[in-house]
DNA sequence: TCTAATTTTTGGCCTAAACTAAAAAACGAT
DNA sequence: ATCGTTTTTTAGTTTAGGCCAAAAATTAGA
């Protein structure tokens, strides 16, 4: 549990010995099974989710067709943004796509987590911006960048991509998974 | 002055007197010219501008290509947030694309003024949490709608639309001029 | 291990939107 | 008002990626 608070929270600054125990006083431990649900479409999202093995996903249904979000891999956090920020139901799901342990801090406790310790209120502001600059990221990927570009810079730039099963990946990178393949096979031509 | 800072903060909760003092006495007010930048590429964007009136233009430049990313008018911030966020050099522009009243406040200052005003403060992190939910928006539409449901649901949300001139929008929702035109001609045809 | 279900790949066809170029329309400055 | 510039529209061609269906490969269950 402490690897993974300061695993993550290390990311945005120093944690003290205090702090960590701070959060880990008001965390929680889980283990989800593989295609088992954190969050389902309607609820709201009141938990951020660290990962401390295993794999999260996020996605949502339109019509019928699955579109994946976001991944999240040891260490790295998981929430349904948009209903954590709005307290309304969700439109996505937080789904396991392997056996995961995660730890589980409410929002609740959070807040008041981030009135009481300003050292934490201060990790916390740097991982809002984060999100930020993680989403223009993401928008500005989508606009410049071909679905083949998309995917070569993926891999690139995401350890544990292997873990992904490519009907996820897809979707992610805005493609079907038939386009996906077709451009794998592409790259894989221009290499030989 | 005092009616863009209750307009714009006033979205995120309510001001007392007092806080709007707070704000008015660390704002500068500037008159940008048509065509002129208030952020060009390279520079550090260290202020927060609020549009009196007229019409700013956040855009980048890619091999020579035009992309425009925000459109900021009466009662809008502007603000290009990755080189906001993280202080370095910014690959965008703050363009006027008409003669353009703002307030300005540097980042420096809405930090003091953040520490000092937990009012204040407390507008700022519902103003960034806005800025997070806009993102997943524009997130979200790019991946499911296609361009021309992209460009009605312009239509229906933006006032002032009408004022930003084609070539500018068009890069805007995704597509080229050409492409932005055709898409007008096809919805003109469906309405007849 | 064998079978059934799920994923991934392949092929054929189709469409949205890009690209190029040129015409038409709108705008601005004298 | 007129000429020159910029913007928008139109037309023709090309292409990336969608859709559908079937084959091949992989995975999971009995």
């Amino acid at each position: 549990m402490d690897n993974t608070i300061t695993g993550f929270f290390g990311q945005y600054g120093d944690l003290e010995k205090s702090d960590i125990e701070d959060i880990k006083s008001h965390a929680t431990r889980q283990i989800i099974e593989k295609g088992a649900f954190l969050l389902n479409e309607g609820d709201i999202c009141k938990n951020f989710y660290l990962v401390v093995d295993g794999c999260l996903r996020l996605h949502y249904l339109k019509e019928g067709i699955d579109t994946s979000v976001w991944f999240s891999f040891k260490n790295n956090s998981s929430i349904e943004l948009y209903s954590y920020i709005s307290e309304k139901p969700s439109e996505y799901f937080i789904e396991s796509i392997e056996k995961t342990e995660v730890i589980c801090i409410s929002k609740h406790r959070i807040e008041k987590l981030c009135i009481e310790n300003p050292n934490i209120d201060s990790l916390f502001r740097l991982f809002w911006q984060d999100v930020v600059q993680t989403l223009i990221d993401r928008l500005t990927s989508l606009h410049k960048y071909s679905a083949e570009e998309r995917y070569l810079k993926l891999l690139e730039d995401t350890d544990y991509l292997h873990r992904i099963p490519q009907k996820y990946l897809a979707s992610y990178i805005g493609v079907t998974t038939t386009s996906l393949s077709r451009i794998k096979r592409i790259i894989q031509t221009k290499l030989s």
